[in-house]
DNA sequence: AAGTTTTGGTGTTAGGGCCACACCAAACGA
DNA sequence: TCGTTTGGTGTGGCCCTAACACCAAAACTT
């Protein structure tokens, strides 16, 4: 135990919310606990924070390490400090969401953790720790942000229909949308460019493709726009 | 020495962004520190989590400590982990932002605090550690929260007029709104409610006292209504 | 080859909300 | 009583929003 401390020091530790889109429905990924209390239990991908990283990196270290995840959007979530939260010591945690699109990684489990997989917002098992609250804070913040953010490509392909990102709002935000008055909308904003392909591999009318105008989007929020879909 | 752990764990701290508003202009709540890195410099109230208490309540404490104050509005904001914030070692910082009507509260430094002062948010001091990028990001939520939360309730006395509160919202917002569509937006939330009293203590006409109605947002909430001003 | 299935894409209208805008009222002090 | 200061009130034009239904293109089936 060479690390000694005038006062006792809770320990820090960070979770990932990180939420994934196949197309039709939000999906949640989990990790199965390989060590310590709630061992075998499903639980958020985390662990401790070096002392020599920061916490965003801490965060991307455990994605990479526990899920195989890297280079996925990442945002700071809430800090959650509650005295009994884990039953081994005082543990206060950073909690993360991550977007990712679930077909572009393949998942990984290694150092801690026994399995990594995705599981539907809707059917969640039981998590380890206070992780069902952490979970229910990311929804309401992702609901939140993505009205106002076009965080949603975050979850698509690069090239998407927009009956694709549509159907993604849908799931996020709980309702049917107007699919004319999305489109109207959309358009607007001009962040969505047409590209010169269409879809060919599904049943019915192929449907224009289209990517996000990243470039378009910055000049958008220099300028202090407001918009919402 | 007596607390060792396995592995070298960094220092938790809060770190409190106190607004306050006096009829005018909107102020920020600073100690001078007495003790330690940046001694004699202005900064943020806040200090060390100990291990038996929530984020929360180190953050209550600290202010009642620093500052003497009590019973505020109190959020958490974000939590701040670079590696070199502090000099010393490696400090964690979770930031909470408050709301304060400072003709409610008179200050009293101690403990750590050589002085607690109101600043007035556009003349800030020179101030310890990263506490400046702090307060950026508290201004930026306070601006965002104000639209669609009536938050500024708790920056008001119980008692207030109409143009005390559209003045609080063009201070935050940092644009001037005008009188007719504030009132007609204020009064279609019916948030606020008028009482039997006058003000009499100013030149000019005597405006109508108002308070605000928790019970009638408690249910607005409940409701799902959105609004902004 | 014709019909069926599946998904894609488009325009109009009515109503509500937002913003701009100007004048009279009440109290006080000189 | 006149000037100064602050308080309080209503209308109209415009824009944005939400509601709404049909035809088009491709693939598969028979």
């Amino acid at each position: 135990m060479p690390h000694s401390y005038e006062y006792p020091r809770a320990a820090l530790t960070v979770d990932c919310v990180v939420f994934g889109f196949d197309g039709a429905s939000l999906k949640l990924l989990l990790i199965k606990r390989g060590l310590g209390p709630f061992k075998a239990k499903w639980a958020l991908p985390g662990g401790f924070v070096r002392v020599n990283e920061t916490l965003d990196d801490a965060a991307r270290r455990e994605l990479a390490e526990e899920a195989g995840l890297e280079k996925v959007y990442l945002e700071q979530l809430y800090t959650f400090g509650e005295l009994k939260r884990d039953p081994r010591e005082r543990v206060v945690t950073v909690a993360y969401f991550a977007l990712v699109r679930p077909a572009d990684h393949a998942l990984v489990a290694t150092t801690d953790a026994d399995a990594a997989e995705w599981f539907p917002l809707a059917d969640l098992p039981a998590l380890a720790f206070d992780h069902a609250a952490i979970i229910a804070v990311a929804r309401e913040r992702l609901r939140g942000k993505i009205r106002y953010q076009p965080i949603g490509f975050e979850l698509l392909p690069p090239k998407f229909t927009l009956t694709q990102l549509q159907t993604l709002y849908e799931a996020i935000l709980g309702v049917m949308l107007d699919k004319r008055n999305f489109r109207k909308k959309l358009f607007a904003i001009e962040v969505v460019t047409p590209l010169d392909e269409i879809r060919r591999d599904v049943p019915g009318r192929p449907a224009q493709l289209y990517r996000f105008d990243a470039s378009r989007y910055a000049r958008l929020l220099k300028s202090g726009i407001h918009f919402e879909l």
